[in-house]
DNA sequence: AATTTGTGTTCAAAATAATGAACATAAGTT
DNA sequence: AACTTATGTTCATTATTTTGAACACAAATT
């Protein structure tokens, strides 16, 4: 029924459940995490304490992984140190330094008239999938898309040339230095108006929940 | 000590401090994504339990926001649902159809020389912040900027001119038409070679967990 | 209609997260 | 060195989450 927390050692959470790092099956460690925003911050356990509501001794179990911290701890504890709370919840891992694709390696993909061409500059998954393009099309060239799913994102700069945009019902027209954003739930097609070809730059985020 | 939980109507929980709907400043109710979730998923409370190892009494509740969850249950949902246990904790919220941004409303940085001239073109926030930006720098045009945080990536795609991007201790020279991706943890600094003016495009994420 | 089966909700008990006070330790002061 | 301050950890208690069983209700079956 009621039980000994920490006495001199061990909860049974960290140690038992969750030994390991972070590597995959458990849930997220955040408690260096945590403790890095925090000494980022200049903050002592006292002073986060306040700010955040959460009370010291929790905190530095939290830090230490001897507990499993509720949502809405979780959450206070984002507040205060103003850091969006997903954040929190992934690891650091491992990365490359620099990653160069050539000119020959920038996938591209164009209509079958060839007159829209895109190339496709990057692509970041996991959290809500991101794609960015360079666009370049002609006269008359056109690239319609289904819908991407609910709550997707499409953001187009237009560098050069002239361009409309169609989203379910409505259309737009873009000129030269214009940036437009719209979602593509449902179907939509862009074409280049011409007489000079359009050049721009697009920014996807695919089945995002963000506002803007 | 014991206290009742939910008899005929209230946990201390949802009802007394949280009441409302997830509009900023309370923790983000995630039961009602979580059973879209798990209808989608076309499971019962009884066969998602199983999955989860999560009870079926809590799921009940948290699908309610009756409850409060732990981390760990969070975690484990999501493991259950396939869902990266970020996107969970987002609600969704309306969305404007268009957003259109006129040439003058672009908002511009440029370089003190003013050679270095960059349009920010988009930016969203909470996941992780992302940016994008066009950019355009004569020769000898110098951007210079310090750490985004660790974690945050830079992606650089180089339309025309020649760009030598120093990065850390590392440094690139980068030809027209390739694409550049790196850490941005540490001050870092572009700088058009000429002789053409650079022009290209920029995506940043800012302080984001991503790997590549 | 009565029975079974499936699905979600509530109950009492047990496990554990959260709190505030006391404690330990280190760093600075007098 | 003794005293104070600052900071983090542990203790005892309280508040809540979590669990498994019992319950309620509806849908399907006999």
């Amino acid at each position: 029924m009621q039980q000994k927390k920490d006495s001199s050692s061990s909860s049974s959470f960290a140690r038992d459940a969750f030994a390991g790092q972070n590597t995959s099956d458990r849930p997220p460690l955040v408690g260096k995490e945590i403790q890095r925003l925090r000494q980022e911050h200049q903050l002592t356990l006292d002073e986060l304490a306040s700010k955040s509501g959460v009370s010291k001794s929790i905190l530095s179990q939290i830090e230490r992984d001897h507990s499993n911290p509720t949502l809405s701890t979780i959450w206070r504890i984002s507040q205060a140190l103003k850091q969006p709370l997903v954040d929190m919840l992934s690891s650091g891992e491992e990365k490359p330094r620099f990653e160069h694709l050539k000119v020959n390696q920038t996938p591209v993909v164009s209509s079958t008239d060839g007159k829209f061409v895109l190339k496709i500059l990057g692509t970041l998954g996991t959290v809500s999938t991101l794609q960015w393009y360079e666009f370049k099309a002609e006269e008359g060239g056109i690239l319609e898309s289904e819908s991407h799913g609910s709550g997707s994102l499409e953001n187009l700069t237009l560098v050069s040339g002239k361009l409309l945009v169609i989203s379910g019902t409505e259309s737009r027209e873009l000129i030269s230095g214009e940036t437009l954003r719209f979602l593509t739930d449902s179907p939509h097609r862009l074409e280049s108006l011409g007489p000079e070809p359009a050049h721009g730059f697009m920014v996807n985020l695919l089945n995002s929940n963000e506002s803007f």
